[in-house]
Order: C-alpha cells, then structure tokens, then sequence
RNA sequence: GUCCCCAUCGUCUAGAGGCCUAGGACAUCAGCCUUUCACGCUGAAGACACGGGUUCGAUUCCCGUUGGGGACGCCA
C-alpha cells in the first residue's frame, strides 16, 4: 500500500509556523516511504477563507521547499459529495434532522455548564418523530452517534487513547443551510483522497474520536492516525502572534534560510540519536513517527539562530550575494552595479563566516557597497580621532605607492609601520578598519583593502569624519 | 467544570530495567586562537517534578499527587 499524506490547512491567515512543521512531518513521513504528500485547502468557512491566505500558504510551503504532489484539493468545492454522504447516513437511519435553533443550543450549554456539567447536545431531536417538527426551522443533520461503550484511536504517536462514547454528543454533518460542517468534510475527503496516514496536530486528538465514529457509520477504514505534539512559547504557553506564531514569510524576512527552517523544525518534537545537523534528504531517511516526541516543545529563536549561521557558513557565496542584494538596494535606496556586486562576491566568503541571518549579512556587507561618505558609528568615529588622524594620513601617503596591492604585502606593510612606530599591529589596524568601514567589526581587514582596491581605500581614507 | 494528553539540564533532545559517574545540541561562564568580530578548539556549570509500588536492580514498568498543555462551535 502506497502511504500517502496530506496538509489540510485552512486558509484564514498565513502559514504560520506549528501549520509548517505540521506539513513538514507529512512531506518526511511520506517520503520516507516513498508515497505522496497532497495538498488539501479547507476552504470551507467561506467567511473566513480568502484567496489571499491560500496564495500566503502555497507560498509558504514553496518557500521552505515542501512540495506536494498535483493540484491542491480545494474542498469546498466538494460540498455536493459531503452532503451526499450526510444524506446516505440520514437514509440509513444512521443520522436524524435537528431543529434546535442556534439560541436553544447556547441556552443549553449555558445551563448544562452552570450544573457543572460538560456543555454538550442532549439529543432532544434524536428518536422525535419528524412530524413534531417546528414550522419554517431549517434543520441541520447529526449523527447518530453510539450513546455507550468506548471509542478507542490507535494513534501512531500518543499510542492506544480511549475516550467513553457517553462524553461524545450528536455532531453537526449538515449545517441549515445544507453546507458540510469540517468533521463531515475532513472525513469523506481523506477518504476519497486515498489518505492512509493522517499526520497533524494534538489539538486534533479528540476530534479523531467523532471522525471514527463517522468513519464507522459511513462503513469506511479509518486512516492511521498520528497526533503531534504542539509548539508552544519560550514561555510554555501556547504559541501567539507576540511569540513566533509568524508566518513562514515572516521568518524568511528576518533572513532565516529555508533548509535552517526545515532542520529547526524537523528537530523539533523530533530526534534520531544525537544528530543535530542533517539535510532533508537524510531527515527522509530515518524519519519514522516512533521518532516523534509525545510532548511539547518550545520555539527556540536562538537555536534556530545558530542553526541558521550554519547554513549560512556552508552556503553558496553566489546565493548569498543574489539573496542580499535587494535588502542592499533597499537600504541604499539604489540599484547596486556591476562593481558593486564584483565587491560583495569577492567579500562573501568573510562575511558569511560571520553572518547569523541574511539580515546581519546585508547589514554588514553594506560597507562594500555604500557611497562616500560613509556613515560612522560612534565608536568607529572615535577611532579616527585624534592621533590616530594624523596616523591615517601618514598611512595614506605610503599605501598611495605600495606595490603589490595585495593581502599579504598590506599585512606586511602594516606590520612594518607598527613595529617602526611602537605600536602594536592592532594600533594600526583598528584606525584603517574604522576608517575604510565606519565600523569596528569587519572581516580581515586587509582582505577588505585588497577587494575595495587602492583608489577606494584611498579615497575612504580621504574622506574621513571631521 | 468535564474529557484527553504530557512530564530528563534554562531550551531542544538521547535514553526502550543493569551499558548512566544520565550523553549531545543551543544558550551561559572561563580559557585558547586572533588585526576587530565571528568561526574553531578546550574546559566548567547545569536535569531524570514528587510520593508510593513492581523488581535483586528503576530515568526507563504500574498507581497516585503536583505541574503544564489541549479539546469541549451550525470554526477549521
């Protein structure tokens, strides 16, 4: 049997990141075994859906290069099917109409909760006979769930659970006005979908009871069920906007690179042995749901963070120089020429090594690329003041001769002027990187001097803040 | 409130009764490297929630307590 898996998100807002990690697991898991992973959009609140979201999440998994297999299933064009199967279940006697009106229903919870007492249908329209019906009540369709015994899920990830059938009441199939209710729809669809494992998470392990029921009345196997633990804050709540409930586009923005992402979240809720760094390709390999963890993580921006500075350190100098050069534009307000870009790609290989996301790399490689003046930090601007000025200017009379203009003879240079003026040879190299920077922290500087040149270096010198 | 789930360093986790003097990673601290900052390297500190069982022996199995989380919609 071909395992296939699906993400079934709704489309209310953006793919946020639980919804990410969610469709990742399904991505591993199907590819582990060599299935498919579908796409199914659960589009069925239209007042909540929107294109825009659909298109925020298709770009999201795209994004973290979780790609899924045909067209996205859209379900709410399968509303005709849910219903059909709502109808088959209400023909068997296996379903029944309910007139209670939207306010009866509240009034009920509201008295059943003051008891004490859970807040669920009671039934009332269960065995009365139709005839009792109220006049101009559009009804919706209930299933006409087992009122004892137990119902028990075999669940790939939190094992054998088992919930008393007497704690589950009547649910909705079929809304008034005749639309499907997301247990009907999730139910018929993974079915005709062919889903054979249905990953997603915890906070779906009590509906996988009513869906089994339904599944039953309808005469359907049930699909493997495995129930992921959720992500939750760095302060153990439940994960919110205020924590990293962020879009995936949001963190692509902060400068995270997809494959840092993916191996983050494959990690969390998620080990094999120690192993800490690995591609998707070998996280395919060996991931199995026994894997999985049976309790909640937190979201940890720094490990993400330091993850992220890895594949940043390893990654393609050329991607790197494409991947910053917008954020440049953007911050220069200007389009970067073809000098400007020969500087970052020969820069890349220095400022990578020190980079922790796309947005301190632009940040720090904007040396390379600004205008002069430059702008100076403060402590940079102090280190071109005073003795250090007249230094500078002595420095730029000798390197506007040196031969070669390359990293090793200006290193020698200016340990050569060092030793020749008492100072140590961070005398002399903290003044030119201020001065050549506007900053105090850069890559080597004289692998900075060799890739500005000598004009730019010179003229850097020359310009110096008064 | 009812039901369900969970519980190893600050965080993510390894651990499937003796291999545990509980391992790794991030973070923290100290040091080395060094023209700055990173990287890298070395070292330090740091956890089995508690209480009962079962067993010759429990981090590992069972029960309870406590603590955390989730679900209780004509939302998905």
């Amino acid at each position: 049997m071909t395992v296939v898996t699906r993400f079934a998100p709704s489309p209310t807002g953006f793919l946020h990141i639980g919804g990410a990690r969610t469709a990742l697991f399904n991505w591993l898991f199907a590819r582990h075994h060599g299935g498919r992973f579908v796409l199914r959009i659960e589009d069925t609140d239209r007042a909540r859906s929107t294109p825009e979201a659909v298109a925020a999440i298709l770009d999201g998994l795209a994004w973290l290069g979780l790609d899924w297999e045909g067209e996205p299933v859209y379900q709410f064009a399968r509303a005709a099917r849910h219903a059909e199967a709502a109808l088959s279940l209400l023909e068997k006697g296996l379903a029944y109409r309910c007139y209670c009106s939207p306010e009866e229903l509240t009034a009920m919870r509201e008295e059943l909760k003051a008891k004490g007492l859970p807040p669920r249908y009671d039934g009332r329209w269960r065995d009365r006979d139709p005839s009792e019906a109220p006049e101009g009540v559009a009804p919706v369709i209930r299933l006409k769930a087992p009122q004892s015994g137990e119902t028990v899920i075999d669940d790939l990830v939190q094992g054998s659970v088992t919930v008393a059938n007497s704690q589950l009441d009547d649910m909705i199939l079929l809304r008034a006005d005749g639309t499907p209710t997301y247990m009907l729809s999730v139910v018929v669809d993974d079915h005709d979908m062919g889903i054979t494992h249905v990953i997603r998470g915890d906070d779906h392990l009590t509906n996988a009871f009513r869906q089994t029921q339904l599944y039953r009345a309808l005469g359907w196997e049930t699909p493997r069920f495995a129930h992921i633990p959720l992500i939750h804050g760095p302060d153990g709540a439940k994960l919110s906007k205020r924590h990293g409930a962020l879009g995936a586009e949001a963190y692509r923005d902060m400068g995270f690179l997809p494959e840092a992402l993916r191996n983050y979240l494959t990690r969390l809720g998620w080990g094999h042995g120690d192993a800490e760094i690995f591609s998707s390709e070998q996280a395919a390999e060996w991931f199995t749901l026994e894997g999985v963890g049976r309790s909640p993580a937190r979201f940890d921006m720094q490990k993400l963070t330091a993850l992220n500075g890895h594949y940043l350190r390893t990654a393609e100098p050329a991607r790197l120089v494409e991947a910053i050069v917008p954020r440049l534009e953007a911050l220069l307000e200007a389009p970067l020429d073809a000098d400007a870009r020969a500087r970052l790609t020969a820069g890349m290989p220095g400022l990578q090594e020190r980079a922790k996301t796309l947005v301190d790399l632009a940040e720090s490689a904007a040396f390379y690329v600004r205008p002069l003046p430059l702008p100076f930090e403060p402590k940079a601007k102090t280190a071109v003041s005073g003795d250090a000025g007249a230094l500078l200017g002595a420095l730029a009379t000798e390197l506007a001769t040196l031969e070669p203009w390359t990293r090793e003879s200006l290193e020698a240079f200016a340990r050569a002027q060092a030793e020749a003026r008492g100072l140590k040879l961070g005398q002399v190299a903290q003044p030119l990187r201020a001065a050549l920077t506007g900053s105090t922290v850069s890559p080597p500087l004289f692998e900075i001097m060799e890739i500005l040149g000598r004009a730019e270096s010179l003229a850097r010198l020359a310009a110096l803040p008064a």
